[in-house]
DNA sequence: CCTACCGATCGGTAGG
DNA sequence: CCTACCGATCGGTAGG
């Protein structure tokens, strides 16, 4: 009778030298499909950037399309995990703005894992699709969230706050196609847009209480 | 001695026929790129949608990169063309605000023309993507100018032009991500976008003189 | 019995 | 506009 417990079995959790080995493939395929797309950059590629084989991937992946989803899961967790940094700024209008900030940043920071997120998002397969588009309506949600307290707050002017939402996102996340770390300062690029969604700062107020 | 004219010989201009059919294959070529990606999206692909074998796109193709180019070629002239067509409008914030309204219901009405432009971009050849950037960075100067003049009349904020005309073009291409023609309406999704950059149009005025 | 690989080759499909 | 092909390279898997 066997007495496995049902589900995949696990003898032992991955070693760090696993999780790490995994860690350097999932941002060396970022490169790659970053560089030359997804279905043009070959798993060749990703291993030989990595002095590897490509057979030897295979022990840590199952497919090329389930690297692909690692890279997607990469992205959109760091993403959340950006959004839980802010989560204790009371002030509407600083949360809107750091949240610009954040976005501007994280995406100026990580280019090739963005553009992938960003651009092969078609590519995805159908079950991991799934899975990711679950997660990022979690991240519209709150953004939403974001942008709807600061319109009750009078700070920016009555909006549909999914509409916005996705404006917001849009004009932070695009930097990916255009922004040029030699010629632009994300913190300057972040600034422009604030000012643009909040208008000018108003001088701060006399310190109430 | 040869008799011929430099540049490239041309006996008779392309017939209206020629002409249509070559239409007809950069809408196909922009469905199939749109649903399946550019390198896994094949000619054979395009041809069976016109019911056409694939051998046959060579007498109006040199290349499947050339089909790409004929792509972002039409995408970028529709831009311009669209651009041209609101050179009239005087008042800068009447101005900013049409621009913002045709960026959107221009995407959200060739969702495959544009989808494959903003994310195909990167396997673009070479030499077609210098011809393309030429025409895009004339796109964007105009953008830039016309956030300018908006932030001259004192309707935004002063803001750096270059960066704020991508922040607007950003906002308002993003839709192709998000844009369900079903749930969401064009010209209030330019309406919230407007009214985040613009804020509240003010009520009119009398009329002056 | 495990891990982390290697050299070689499979069936299919691509653009031209 | 078609039939009949080519040189090349792909993702994935075999035994060891």
């Amino acid at each position: 009778m066997p007495r496995r417990r049902p589900g995949r079995p696990r003898l032992t959790e991955p070693s760090p030298e696993y999780r790490q080995r995994l860690e350097e493939i999932i941002e060396t395929g970022a490169q790659v499909f970053h560089d030359r797309g997804y279905d043009a950059g070959s798993l060749d590629d990703v291993a030989a950037a990595l002095d590897l084989r490509k057979a030897s991937l295979y022990h840590y992946l199952r497919s090329k399309a389930q690297l692909l989803y690692f890279i997607f899961d990469r992205a959109i967790s760091l993403s959340l995990q950006r959004l839980d940094e802010m989560a204790d700024i009371a002030d509407p209008r600083e949360r809107l703005a750091t949240l610009i900030a954040h976005q501007v940043r994280m995406v100026a920071e990580e280019p090739s894992l963005f553009s992938v997120f960003f651009d092969q998002r078609p590519r995805l397969d159908d079950a991991f699709e799934a899975e990711i588009r679950q997660k990022e309506r979690a991240y519209v949600g709150r953004i939403a969230a974001i942008v709807q307290s600061a319109a009750d707050a009078g700070e920016l002017p009555p909006v549909d706050a999914r509409h916005a939402a996705h404006a917001v996102l849009g004009m932070t996340s695009w930097i990916y196609k255009w922004f040029d770390p030699v010629r632009d300062d994300p913190d300057r690029v972040a600034e422009t847009m604030t000012s643009l969604v909040l208008g000018q700062r108003p001088p701060p107020s006399a310190p109430s209480r």
